[in-house]
DNA sequence: AGCACGCCGACT
DNA sequence: GTCGGCGTGCTC
């Protein structure tokens, strides 16, 4: 047969695809295949047909990996989709569809030999001399790292031909699928009659087989042996041809153990009927437009999706759930599991890779056919979609921050297009740009206007911490305490609020408190010198955690003793400064002795289900006070909630990013949303300095409405998305020079290049990045500003292979419609 | 990303 | 002269 050629995307940072030869018919487009690339190994996909190639001679493909493509056709689509419009490499696009254990690459190892005594250059004898730690073989990508001397192939290779080692590449590997021993009953024994007949006196085999039959037939070989049957019990069963053995494949799923508790089966609302059924009647069309479904909070969410998901069940289909962070959403995913059992597969965050691979067989089996996950979970390989399901659409966790830096949301409308599904879009607080999709008739509109229950959304106030300060400042300054100490400890607990907590906990109601900052102190400083402390990696300040007594870099993790005294001047006087959820614990604990406080954070929740765990014990009323950042404000529906207190509603507010009042709104309201939603009824306590600020008033009023219409207006000058479609281009590199220049280039670059072609994009800036240090590398950016997405796309494919910043230390990330410009 | 190739300064 | 540092271009 004549050899058909292929062109394949290999995982790499290349925006280039490589043709290889394949004997007999080319495997379909979706298919992986293992491919000689360089001097090692790697698995890549087939994305179609090769076309002949001019330069040297091609490479063969070395094997084809399956017999049918484990992409489905729509994935692939939707990946190609995805690298074109965000410019991803392609492989670095169809990286992100797969699970991690399908794109394995070969693997180098060298094992010390016989010491020569031959002369050796400086390079090799540092390659030995690593080596000689261990006689055990190493991985040659680890010991490069070590040694931080460049490429040592030369050193290994020159080694190796006299005899000081050798070295042998291990193939990529395939992925491993558990498997496990099983005992099938084959012949079933009618009455004891035929017991007696076939099975005599081997007493220990008929005990056997009535466990197995007991056990409905099958039960795995550990089982039984564990049992107490020995070995040759099974073989006996065996040679009578009673039973078989057999392999079974073993799906990994840690949620199977979990319980599920029985559904609830809830009347819908008019509002949630008429929304139902308009869902339903567009999956009977295959209408295209997506749905905006906006519902306050406790409107009832949850059930509609439930009933367009037992819909398109019915019809055969099946259907993907996207939820911002899985874990922090326990309570939604425990709601689909319980009406849909184990056609659920959660794709959850904390997965191993087999686990996650597992899950994705099974859902390209049809086995399971509904996948709730995070926003990778849009990527399953699920037969006959029938919809998509985007809960909580306005959560910025849906976009990506890493190549490909793709929207889980906007992916979601371009693979539910593809489909032909039903995609629905649910928020109480809709990100603009999907209000201004609706506005423009891009989406369809649905409404929940009410609490389900009857339910009322709570009242709320606001306590205007500026005026608090100045009354306890003017207290201190009455009784003669330290008036320094008073003006910048900051406010934890208002009266008004610490009266409303103590009449909660008087009648046994339960109180969440927000404040969206870890830590105890966000920042250290001298009061002598006025020297922050910051990271050494990151321009940014430490915050103070007190239980470990450290300070921690909250963006690259980096940690250092809690410093005693000044480091620049060596003045003891330093003041901890600002409030983050560790001192709020220390507070409330000491305000309220006797409450039971939970606080639930980055720094409490490490486990894989310590969210659970934690929620858990809210739920059966064992905690009275739940304090956190942000992860408690999502998606948590607990009745005996009856007060919700923000601490401080102005974290985040003043961040150099035109969505900071956006996501100050969506936090705030859903926060809100978690007090009274049950009978109780509810009161949210919002304590600010900005009490005049559009976000926190519309907060206050429950309305979404005009907070949409003042932003939008914000929005125009300058324009800023939804008005025009931005995207971030961040150079960054170990020093900052450098990359100031490269920026500049890269944006003249860019201004030629549009000016030439006369595309309609517009460059800002370049300027320092607002964090202009982060991980130890300078960052600088600029952005593109465009009203035509078409053209931001042809602008942006020319720049991202057509410049070359001519330094190798350099690195550009293209983030197109991004969620912060920090 | 990771490697080879090639040019250049530093040191045996 | 040789070694190793680093910029540049390529991987089918």
């Amino acid at each position: 047969m004549n050899p058909s050629l292929v062109q394949v995307a290999l995982p790499l940072p290349i925006h280039q695809t490589f043709t290889y030869a394949v004997e007999g018919d080319a495997p379909a487009a979706g298919t992986r295949v293992r491919v000689p690339f360089g001097r090692e190994e790697r698995i890549g996909w087939v994305i179609g047909p090769g076309e002949e190639h001019h330069s040297r001679g091609l490479k063969a493909v070395l094997a084809v990996l399956e017999s049918s493509p484990s992409l489905p056709e729509e994935v692939l689509g939707l990946c190609q989709w995805m690298a074109e419009y965000y410019v991803a490499p392609p492989g670095i696009a169809l990286r992100a569809a797969a699970p991690a254990v399908l794109t394995d690459v070969s693997r180098d190892y060298v094992v010390p030999g016989a010491l020569g005594d031959g002369r050796l250059t400086p390079r090799q004898r540092r390659v030995v001399e690593a080596l000689s730690a261990t006689s055990k073989p190493q991985r040659v990508s680890s010991l490069r790292k070590r040694l931080d001397m460049g490429s040592i192939w030369p050193e290994i290779r020159a080694l190796a031909a006299v005899g000081a080692l050798s070295y042998q590449t291990l193939p990529p590997r395939e992925p491993s699928v558990r498997r496990r021993r099983v005992v099938r009953l084959v012949r079933w024994l009618a009455d004891l009659a035929e017991r007696e007949e076939v099975l005599g006196k081997a007493r220990r085999q008929r005990e056997a087989y009535d466990v197995l039959e007991a056990a409905g037939g099958k039960l795995a070989l550990s089982q039984l042996l564990a049992q107490g049957f020995a070995r040759s019990v099974v073989e006996g069963l065996e040679s009578r041809a009673l039973v078989e053995l057999g392999d079974e494949e073993l799906a990994r799923d840690p949620f199977a153990a979990r319980e599920v508790v029985p559904p609830a089966r809830l009347t819908p609302t008019a509002a949630q009927s008429e929304a139902i059924e308009r869902l339903a009647s567009a999956l009977e069309d295959r209408a295209r437009r997506p749905f905006l479904l906006h519902g306050v909070t406790g409107s009832g969410k949850t059930l509609v999706y439930i009933e367009l998901l037992r819909r398109v069940l019915e019809s055969g289909r099946s259907a993907i759930v996207l939820v911002p962070e899985i874990a922090l959403t326990p309570q939604t995913v425990a709601r689909f599991r319980s009406h849909f059992g184990d056609k659920v597969a959660v794709l959850h965050s904390a997965l191993s890779d087999g686990e996650r691979y597992d899950a994705w067989r099974a859902l390209r089996s049809g086995e399971k056919c509904i996948a709730v996950g995070a926003r990778s979970a849009l990527f399953a390989p699920v037969q006959r979609l029938g919809a998509i399901v985007v809960d909580e659409e306005h959560e910025a966790s849906y976009k990506q921050s890493e190549a490909p830096r793709y929207h889980g949301r906007d992916l979601a409308v371009v693979r539910a297009e593809l489909a032909g599904a039903v995609c629905v879009l649910g928020s109480a607080t809709p990100s603009l740009e999907s209000w201004s999709n609706q506005a423009r008739g891009k989406f369809v509109r649905l409404d929940l206007p009410e609490r389900v229950g009857g339910g009322r959304l709570p009242t709320v106030r606001v306590v205007d911490l500026r005026e608090v300060r100045k009354a306890r400042l003017a207290a201190s300054a009455s009784n003669g305490s330290d008036k320094a100490a008073a003006a910048e400890g900051g406010v934890v607990l208002s009266d008004q609020l610490v009266e409303a907590i103590r009449q909660r906990l008087g009648r046994s109601e339960q109180i969440i408190l927000l404040l969206n900052r870890r830590g105890y102190s966000s920042f250290v400083q001298c009061r002598e010198c006025g020297d922050v402390r910051a990271c050494v990696h990151c321009s940014v300040a430490l915050t103070y955690h007190r239980l470990r007594h450290r300070l921690v870099c909250h963006h690259c993790r980096h940690e250092e003793e809690a410093p005693r005294r000044c480091l620049r001047c060596g003045s003891q006087d330093l003041s901890f400064r600002g409030i983050g959820t560790e001192q709020v614990e220390r507070v409330v604990a000491a305000t309220f002795s006797g409450a039971r406080i939970a606080r639930m954070d980055v720094d409490t929740t490490s486990g894989k289900w310590s969210h659970h765990e934690i929620l858990g014990r809210v739920e059966k009323g064992e905690i009275d006070i739940l304090l956190g950042t942000q992860m408690i404000a999502k998606g948590l529906d607990f009745p005996r909630v009856t007060l919700v207190g923000v601490v401080n509603a102005d974290v985040g507010m003043h961040l150099p990013d035109f969505r900071a009042s956006e996501r100050t709104f969506q936090l705030l309201s859903q926060v809100s949303g978690r007090a009274g939603r049950g009978p109780l009824g509810g009161e949210v306590i919002i304590q600010t300095s900005l009490p005049e600020h559009h976000a926190v008033r519309a907060a206050l009023a429950h309305d979404y409405l005009a907070f949409a219409k003042r932003e939008l207006a914000a929005r125009t000058q300058p324009p800023y998305p939804p008005h025009v479609r931005l995207a971030n281009v961040v150079l960054s590199g170990p020093e900052s020079e450098p990359v100031a220049s490269a920026a500049e280039a890269a944006a003249r670059w860019v201004r030629r290049w549009i000016l030439r072609a006369t595309a309609d994009v517009e460059v800002v800036g370049p300027a320092p990045s607002p964090i202009e240090r982060l991980h130890g590398r300078w960052r600088w950016h600029f952005l593109l500003r465009t009203r035509a997405a078409a053209e931001l796309t042809r602008v942006a494919q020319a720049f991202l292979t057509g410049f070359d910043p001519k330094d190798a230390q350099l690195r550009i990330a293209f983030d197109r419609d991004p969620v912060a410009l920090l």
